[in-house]
DNA sequence: CGCCGCATAATGAACATTCATTCATTTTAT
DNA sequence: ATAAAATGAATGAATGTTCATTATGCGGCG
């Protein structure tokens, strides 16, 4: 009976994953107003009632896609980088990791702004309101990443990388990225593969401790 | 009688600043859902019927709102930039500008991501099923930000700055501060005097044409 | 095999809100 | 007195959510 915790009552998980990737969709392309349940109950071939069976609400829904999305990113940016790698190879494959995600995903990384500027509360269950709280909640849900973070400490440790804190350093070298790749998947732009290594090793530059 | 090009019945262009002053605020501390015009003539001090003599609908407030950010931003951004300065100069000035701004005005800071993740056929006038519309019309609405993207050719040309496209250059010297002030507007983070140097510095790094 | 009962899954019309927008009326300024 | 500006109750459309009803899969029984 080890089998119903996923929901209360749905059982099917793939019913849960066409909600899912039906709200994706939805929210690359539509944002997030303009985009009703009753939308979302066609483009997921199911009906209204259905998505509450599998989840409580419309922001439940939202805060569970988020999760989702940051666990997938997580494991896609990680593939086949190497512990014992030296930090500047292991930034460069998460880098192309990234941009080759950003190609296979568009809709994630279209549907990344959309997160960034959501109201805490929906996406943590914490608000501004209480600082400390709202942090714990973050880093939880952040978790899946935590790897990076922790491979920009070592880099700075060991003055590969300049004295700065890890979100500042993330800011400089993967923010970039992800804006060029939604632009990218727009069509706003384009980069061969010689511009996206260029691009790399100017966001390396960017973070890089230069003797 | 040449006092009624401002809007088609309203008069006072103070109750428009007063609207779209009410507009941003709501847009950077709720978001785009979650924003009513019911709320919005309530912020702004007037009736909901008052909201249309000075804009079409909500659609066009948004619109006329975006505009005007622009051309503050540009405005503000610009200050104290001398045509005759070596690129680095101005670039510098330009990071320092913006992040005074963003301290000055966080509500815009804190907007920018909406907008950056809105249809643009809101925003622009025009949708990506006719890529040259859409790309002529966003020309025109960025204008006043020109003369920046001036100056990274300008950069490039003399091979001051890395041989890459202006729109990679802003978003690897540009963006990465926009992000950083909106985390540091948010108590996300913080970032003193010396801070702010080292990072603008290695956006700088991140650009600037390594021999 | 076919039929039945039963629990779970899924449905979608119905509901109360909330929304953007309008316009007959009132206020304001000259 | 008159024209422009502002109002806010009224309207219909759309929203998120619920729940009485229907469909579905399944194990036992004749």
């Amino acid at each position: 009976m080890n089998v119903h915790y996923a929901a209360v009552r749905g059982m099917t998980d793939d019913k849960r994953r066409a909600i899912l990737n039906a709200t994706l969709c939805l929210l690359s392309q539509r944002g997030f107003h303009g985009f009703s349940m009753k939308q979302l109950a066609e483009r997921a071939g199911v009906a209204a009632g259905t998505i509450y069976l599998y989840f409580h609400d419309k922001e439940d829904l939202i805060q569970q896609l988020h999760q989702d999305i940051i666990e997938e990113v997580g494991c896609h940016l990680l593939a086949d980088v190497d512990d014992d790698w030296p930090v500047a190879q292991q930034y460069h494959q998460i880098a192309r990791n990234l941009w080759q995600f950003s190609l296979q995903a568009p809709e994630i990384m279209l549907s990344k702004g959309q997160f960034d500027t959501m109201p805490p509360d929906i996406l943590f269950g914490a608000s501004y309101e209480s600082p400390e709280l709202l942090l714990a909640a973050r880093e939880k849900v952040f978790d899946p990443v935590r790897p990076i973070k922790e491979m920009y400490q070592r880099g700075r440790d060991s003055q590969q990388l300049k004295n700065l804190p890890e979100d500042v350093l993330m800011a400089l070298s993967i923010e970039p990225i992800c804006n060029l790749a939604r632009d990218h998947c727009l069509g706003m732009i384009q980069l061969d593969e010689a511009g996206l290594g260029a691009v790399i090793e100017a966001c390396w530059d960017a973070i890089r401790y230069h003797h």
